[in-house]
DNA sequence: GCCATATGATACTATCTTCGTATCATATGC
DNA sequence: GCATATGATACGAAGATAGTATCATATGGC
């Protein structure tokens, strides 16, 4: 389960991809925008940040934006930055040494199974891909 | 994230699927071969009889048995009668309104996309078919 | 230089969830 | 009638989650 955390970490992504180019955005702006409790959302930018996923400025004019090309950032990226155990459907896909049947489970073949199709979608999916798919709906989205 | 409290109920499930057709089964005896602490199991095993995958019987000589075939029993259903909002890898998923974003949202799209196809995938794995997967290495399984 | 504005780092707290235990009631076979 | 089994809840400790608070530090503009 993606924690809340998390989602804010997705949205926060997306939008400095939306206003990629544009120079440093404010954590505040962001928090505004993405209706993200402030203080909530700085700890989440301090992390993105270490995971150089952002890179920030400080002091006045200062702010955050993407590291890398929004081609180039995934939510698997993302998820993994915030939570390093990721979404895996049960621990026992991390740690099989929980499960005592581990060595002879067959439940942990087919969740293993279906836990490497899901990263390999979430790595599929780049800001970029997401910001296109929102473009169309440009109306919808809260301007700067 | 399957929760342990699931994942008991997989093994338990698991355990009456290899020993179907040989009559009722205690609580007792399936606490000791998976490995799961006996009152919890118990609370588990009342869940799933009420969610009609086990049936029980009650005085000596009572126990457990599957309500159905091992082939009509997926892991997407043992899942969904322990847990009602399931894996889900977004909270989103389930009730969009969560999300303010949720009328114009690309992730929410693809989270749904990769959620379908996880939820296929559990609903297709029966307990025969797992079963059938440890059948292997009976030499590895706990006896009876 | 000073100050407003920005992030960096970390400590703290309330609430919720998870995991597990305890208790008592009820049914049934011998 | 009694040992053995499930039915139904109530309770509690520990951990995760969501959010707050506080301080330090950097920097551009006046
Ligand atoms: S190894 Fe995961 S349920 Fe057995
Ligand atoms: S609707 Fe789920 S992140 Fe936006």
């Amino acid at each position: 389960m993606i924690t809340r955390e998390t989602d804010y970490a997705i949205r926060a992504m997306l939008y400095l991809a939306h206003h990629a180019g544009e120079g440093a955005i404010s954590a505040a702006e962001v928090a505004e925008a993405m209706d993200i409790p402030y203080r909530f959302l700085r700890r989440i930018l301090l992390r993105l940040v270490g995971k150089e996923l952002l890179v920030s400025t400080r002091g006045k004019q200062g702010g955050l934006r993407l590291a890398r090309n929004p081609e180039m950032v995934s939510l698997l990226d993302i998820v993994q930055a915030m939570d390093p155990e990721v979404i895996t459907l049960n621990s026992c896909v991390l740690k099989s040494a929980l499960c005592t049947r581990s060595s002879y489970c067959a439940v942990h073949d087919e969740l293993c199974r279906i836990q490497i199709f899901v990263n390999a979608e979430l790595g599929a999916i780049s800001l970029a891909r997401l910001v296109k798919h929102e473009s169309g709906r440009e109306d919808d989205l809260p301007q700067r």
